[in-house]
DNA sequence: ACAATCACCAAAATCGATTTTGTTTGTCAA
DNA sequence: TTGACAAACAAAATCGATTTTGGTGATTGT
């Protein structure tokens, strides 16, 4: 049913129909109350192509999904997907998700979402150091909220975790738990919030006069294997770390898996502190000590940013910076570090 | 810009340029070619709502979210999603996403993205034995793909993986390793495929010639919390079951935690089969013998399905049903079953 | 009683594309 | 020479909404 046929219907014309369902002043108040009512009883809802066309807005608002290669390192991404979806769904706007697909040039796909001018807005998340999205979506003056920060520029709305405290707690907190050598598997530096932990973790060994031994940072991609492969490396080193920081749950999981190999007990040999805290994390043997991450809420908040955005409001004015909070269990436990000669048999034992 | 424009710089009228864009017969393919190098050059695209409008095509797709509360469950979410997204993007289709957010009724979902004509197709997963939406969808006589199938009708396009033929080669499998005592951890049984499951598995019991215990078949959401309770009830029963099926690697995960819990060795104690082939599953201990689910290449198969639906195949011929892939790991192990006297040692021992 | 004002509604313009219908050429055959 | 026909393009109608403009009848003030 379109508006002319629901007005011939109310016998009135299609234009007094359109200004009662849009709450216009000079409409008689009875006659909208009738034609709101009918609208509500038939279910006439306007044709979108019509009115998008008329009005020039799309209502749409995309989510760039990341590229599947990491897929597995972000189980929070249907959270996000949640968190804007409950913002959006009360509103005209529907959502959208278009996939990465391109290899090289992630820009590619934010110039055609953009020129395609179907959207009316933009979410997206692994924000870099030095973001070739970003400075694009500026120069064009569209509309967007990052989910994280970047290093080149600061004039646009993000949503972030202070992945800065995150490192420089965990740091410190394995520091008061009595270890001396502290090593950091930090997720891939070119993402900026790998960047800020691994800051936050030097300045959290500093603070707590512990030695910052870089063989003892390096990075890793954010899966489950890299994490292993990562620990067992740090194992070989000697002296070995007994405390590690790792940069997100998932290479947790690898990091304790390997400790497991290598013969030793996570949680009293090794502390190991991650941060996300994966839904797995409290299953874990021992349970993973972690920073929650309020990704549903983060997405619900970027969501209602980006519509803010979109009416008018300075991106200044919308940026927020989240403090992470730590959920401690098991697996960082304040045991004294093992003696060298300790570690080196067990080392030999399993062959590691 | 607009057509208008694009035509007045070529010196042409609107209607012949948009008949030359179209491939039309009746323009001079030297003038067709001038214009189609023209819009390559300048980056003309139709105004998409102008499009819409006339042709009365939405281009959009929609794949619907289902609820958080079980969201953990579907890691592979995402790799459906990228799956349709394959597909799609070199079409003129876009990937809209909506989430359910009625509690009780879904259909509520399904009624609102029907009547709001704003996508030209629908997919979705975790079907029902009584699928209320897929009668909706049908009475409507709405294009969609399911994924999964549904126990009340069959005249819809869907695309299933034999989750029978899972439950079934999985008891076999455990049978022929010497257990007789085996149970099933399935997942809820409204759902279609669960339903199947625990079929299949009482016929490779049956074929075995192993005794089935209606005692040792429990249902239970997906998450690992409650594979973990049904595992721990399971192993208290008199004899405890020796072997034990999953419906879902995260019910597996919660599993081998009780078992671990229960001071049992999984694997060769306790053999264990899951099914969905988690990416953590390679990296449990010992590693878990799953399903493979290509459920990527599930996905854009839906998404090639939609498209014939929507020109015009018959639902009939869109009929698929995968067969799954065992992924052999050391999980299942084929050791003998325990006495009842040493597992009963070891409960006691452990204090379950 | 008459003009001015106001409330209310209808008619027409507009958004940007596609598609149908018309018009101008030029060519060819009768 | 002229009518038929085809090729190539232009003009106009159309999709379904919103918004601007304009007009009618009633009310009010003087």
């Amino acid at each position: 049913m379109k508006l002319r046929d629901f007005a011939r219907h109310l016998k009135l014309s299609s234009s007094t129909v359109s200004r009662a369902l849009n709450g216009y002043a000079d409409v008689n108040a009875q006659t909208r109350a009738r034609v709101q009512a009918a609208a509500a009883r038939l279910g006439y809802m306007p044709h979108p192509a019509g009115l998008k066309l008329r009005t020039g807005r799309t209502d749409m608002i995309c989510v760039i999904l990341p590229r599947p290669q990491v897929q597995f390192a972000t189980p929070f991404f249907l959270d996000i997907l949640t968190g804007v979806d409950e913002v959006l769904s009360p509103t005209r706007y529907e959502l959208i998700v278009t996939a990465v697909r391109e290899r090289g040039d992630e820009t590619a796909t934010f110039r055609r979402i953009v020129e395609s001018r179907r959207v009316d807005g933009l979410i997206f998340g692994r924000t870099r150091t030095r973001d070739a999205r970003i400075a694009y979506l500026l120069e064009r003056g569209f509309p967007f909220v990052a989910l994280g920060r970047s290093g080149n520029d600061r004039r646009f709305a993000f949503i972030d975790i202070d992945h800065e405290a995150s490192g420089r707690i965990a740091a410190e907190r394995l520091a008061a738990g009595g270890h001396r050598r502290i090593a950091l598997i930090n997720t891939l530096r070119e993402f900026n919030y790998s960047r800020l932990c691994a800051k936050g973790f030097a300045a959290g060994l500093a603070t707590s006069g512990v030695a910052l031994d870089e063989r003892l940072i390096v990075d890793a991609d954010m899966t489950e294997e890299s994490g292993f492969t990562a620990m067992a490396a740090l194992l070989r080193a000697s002296p070995p770390p007994t405390g590690v920081v790792c940069g997100n749950d998932m290479l947790a999981f690898g990091a304790l898996r390997a400790i497991r190999a290598a013969g030793l007990e996570p949680g009293t040999e090794i502390g190991i502190i991650g941060c996300d805290d994966h839904p797995l994390s409290r299953t874990t043997s021992p349970p993973l000590t972690s920073f929650a991450a309020p990704v549903r809420a983060a997405g619900a908040q970027a969501a209602r940013m980006l519509l803010q955005l979109i009416d008018g409001t300075s991106p200044d004015r919308l940026q927020e910076v989240w403090e992470p909070q730590l959920v401690a269990r098991a697996s960082d436990g304040g045991s004294p570090p093992l003696s060298r000669v300790k570690l080196a048999r067990r080392r030999h034992a399993v062959g590691v």
